[in-house]
DNA sequence: TATACCAATCAACACCGTGTTGAGTGGAAA
DNA sequence: TTTCCACTCAACACGGTGTTGATTGGTATA
C-alpha cells in the first residue's frame, strides 16, 4: 500500500502540468520561469526540482505523452483498409478517431503549436507524420503509380498540408466535426494522388 | 561627411548579425547570451544594447529584413500574368525570382526556419504568404470556380503545402534550381484548382 | 588649432532566475 | 515506535541582464 505515494506525486506532476499549460496560453515560454510554476502550482520551487530537471524538461515530457497517445491511435491506422474506404466513399472509422483525439487535446495542441511554444514542436509534429503516416501511403506503388515530382517533396508537400489543415482547424475552434476534417484530409490524399496525369 | 559614423555604426550592426546567425547554427536561440555575440562579434557587451534592445530585438529586426526582401521579390508578382504564363507550360520568370531569392539567403532560412530558433518564424512567414501571395490567387473567382473546401482550409492547406517544400528544398541542400522549384510550384497551384471534380 | 562630435569601451551596479544543498515537517506504512 | 517519503524552507554561488557614468580615440567643423 505505498500507491499513496505514487499519488500525491501523480497529483503534484498533473497540477505542474496544467498550470504549465495554463501560462503557456497568454505568456511565452521563454517569459515564465520556475519560480512563477511553483507559485502558481502551490508548490516550493524545490519541488518542481524534484520531478522535473528543468522547464524544457516539462515542456519535453509533455510533448512525448501527448505524441505517444497520437501514435497510439495512428498505429491502429492501416493505409490499405483506409483507402478502400475512400474509395467507395466512406470515411474512415480509424481517421476519424485521430481527429477525435486531436479534438480531445485541443488545448495541447493548440498551445503547443501556438506562438508562445517555441521548441519546434511543429517540426517534430511534422516529422512524426512524415514517419508514421503519409510515408506509408506515398510508399504504397499501387496508390501513387506515376509521380511526377519527387518523392521526398511529395511527403513534405503532403505532410506540410495535412499539418495546414489541423492548425487551421485548431484556429477555427473545432469548427468542423473530426468526420468532417477526416473527410477533407481523404480528399487531400486523393488529390495528391491525382497529381500527376492533369493539366 | 558624417557617413563614416554610419558606416562603423553599420558595420558593427553587420558582424553582429552574422555572429549571431553562426551562433544559431549550432546553438539553441535560448542558449545564446548577448555576452556570447558580444564576445564573438569582437565587441563590448555594452555596445550590443547601443544597436539593440534585447536578443529578441535582433533577432525580430533581422527576421523582418529578411521578409521586407522576400516581400519586395513577390510584389511584382502577378497572379493574373503568372497563371496565363504556366497555362502556356512557361515558367514564371518572376516565380523563378523567388527562390532565388530564398537561395541566396539560404542560410537565414534554414537557421530562421531551423529547430534552434524559437520564435514561431514558420508561423509568421506562413501567414506572410497567406496574406501576400495565396489568397490573391485563390481568391480568384476564374481560377478556383468549384471548390468543394472551404476557402479558408484551401489557403491553409495550399500555403502549408508551399511552405512544405520550401523546406524539403532547404533540407535537400538546394538541390534543385530555382526554376524546377517554381516549377513544382506551379504544379501545386494547378493541383489546387483540381481539387474538386475529381473521386 | 581648438573643440565639438560620436561610436565604442570599461567597470560597476542592482536585479532576477537557476539549480543545488542540508535540515526539517507531517502523514502513512511496517 | 520507527521507518518511509513527498514536500517545505532557507541559504548558497553562479551567471546573465540592462543600465549608469566616465573615458578613449578617431573625425569633422569653426
Amino acid at each position: 500500500m505505498a500507491e499513496i505515494y505514487d499519488q500525491m506525486n501523480e497529483k503534484t506532476k498533473e497540477k505542474i502540468q496544467s498550470v504549465f499549460l495554463q501560462l503557456l496560453e497568454d505568456r511565452h515560454f521563454n517569459k515564465i520561469s520556475v519560480q512563477t510554476i511553483a507559485q502558481a502550482a502551490g508548490i516550493n520551487r524545490g519541488t518542481f526540482y524534484l520531478h522535473y530537471l528543468d522547464k524544457y524538461d516539462l515542456l519535453d515530457r509533455m510533448e512525448a505523452s501527448l505524441l505517444e497517445g497520437l501514435e497510439n491511435h495512428l498505429r491502429q491506422l492501416q493505409p490499405g483498409p483506409l483507402l478502400e474506404e475512400a474509395e467507395k466513399g466512406a470515411i474512415s472509422f480509424q481517421a476519424v478517431g485521430v481527429f477525435h483525439y486531436i479534438g480531445q487535446h485541443e488545448e495541447w495542441f493548440r498551445v503547443f503549436l501556438g506562438e508562445h511554444n517555441q521548441s519546434g514542436f511543429h517540426r517534430r509534429l511534422k516529422d512524426f507524420f512524415v514517419r508514421h503516416f503519409l510515408d506509408k501511403i506515398i510508399a504504397n506503388p499501387d496508390f501513387f503509380k506515376t509521380a511526377t515530382v519527387p518523392a521526398d517533396y511529395l511527403s513534405a508537400f503532403a505532410t506540410s498540408a495535412f499539418l495546414g489543415l489541423i492548425e487551421q482547424w485548431l484556429d477555427n475552434g473545432l469548427a468542423e466535426s473530426p468526420a468532417e476534417m477526416a473527410d477533407m484530409y481523404i480528399r487531400i490524399i486523393f488529390f495528391i494522388r491525382n497529381l500527376d496525369g492533369r493539366q
